[in-house]
DNA sequence: TACGTGATCACG
DNA sequence: GTGATCACGTAA
């Protein structure tokens, strides 16, 4: 069943980023149903310098960090890869979860299509690999996540500390010391998981 | 390890 | 208007 509009709007976006593991992101275009287990996050938050929002900075691209969670907050990274964000907190506090890997479940075929034949663990083992694997562009962007489009559901899995593996965040030594946070959840052995 | 790629943002 | 920058992926 689909997350509800409570689960994005708690305040703590860490604690988000934890229990979005294990959760199914689906999309839903053109009649092709494509799905996959989310297995890698990192949070963000408007309190520390990884974050597009930091010190509450509002511009054209981050706007939709600004307003109640649930929304994605899809953004074009390096001019060539679309990063897919849940949104999180409540309207004004600017703090949002990147996706970073998820486990192929259902349409392999269409993500075969639409990411080449590229073998199975790299077909969405990456911030911009999920996204072409399951269509998500910048036309995502501000969508909140029940429509019938895209969104977020649970499927009964669940982490607990044991199975999560936890890290810095990837690729923002532009943060400084916020670089360092233990911020990057990961499902522990999981074959999608992005880099090490 | 190196670079493609183009929107974005802080300048003025 | 302009230029530096960038939450990545790929080949090598």
């Amino acid at each position: 069943m689909k997350l509800e509009p409570a689960f994005y709007h708690r305040n703590n976006v860490v604690t988000i980023a934890r229990s979005l593991l294990g959760k199914l992101l689906v999309t839903h275009k053109n009649h092709d149903k494509t799905s996959g287990i989310i297995v890698e996050t990192e949070a963000y938050s408007w309190k520390e310098r990884g974050c597009h929002a930091y010190g509450g900075k509002c511009t054209a691209r981050n706007e939709v960090m600004f307003e109640p969670g649930g929304k994605a907050y899809v953004y074009l990274c390096y001019g060539m890869h679309n990063l897919f964000n849940v949104v999180t907190n409540r309207e004004g506090i600017a703090d949002a979860v990147l996706v970073r890997a998820v486990e192929p479940l259902e349409g392999e075929e269409v993500m075969i299509n639409r990411r080449g034949d590229v073998g199975r663990y790299q077909l969405t083992s990456g911030p911009g690999k999920l996204t072409r694997a399951l269509g998500i562009d910048r036309t995502f962007n501000g969508k909140t996540l029940w429509t019938n489009e895209v969104w977020i559901e649970d499927i009964g899995m669940k982490f607990n500390s044991k199975h999560i593996e936890t890290g810095k965040r990837i690729g923002i030594d532009y943060a400084g010391a916020d670089a360092n946070l233990p911020w990057r959840f990961m499902v522990k052995g999981n074959r999608w998981v992005s880099r090490i």
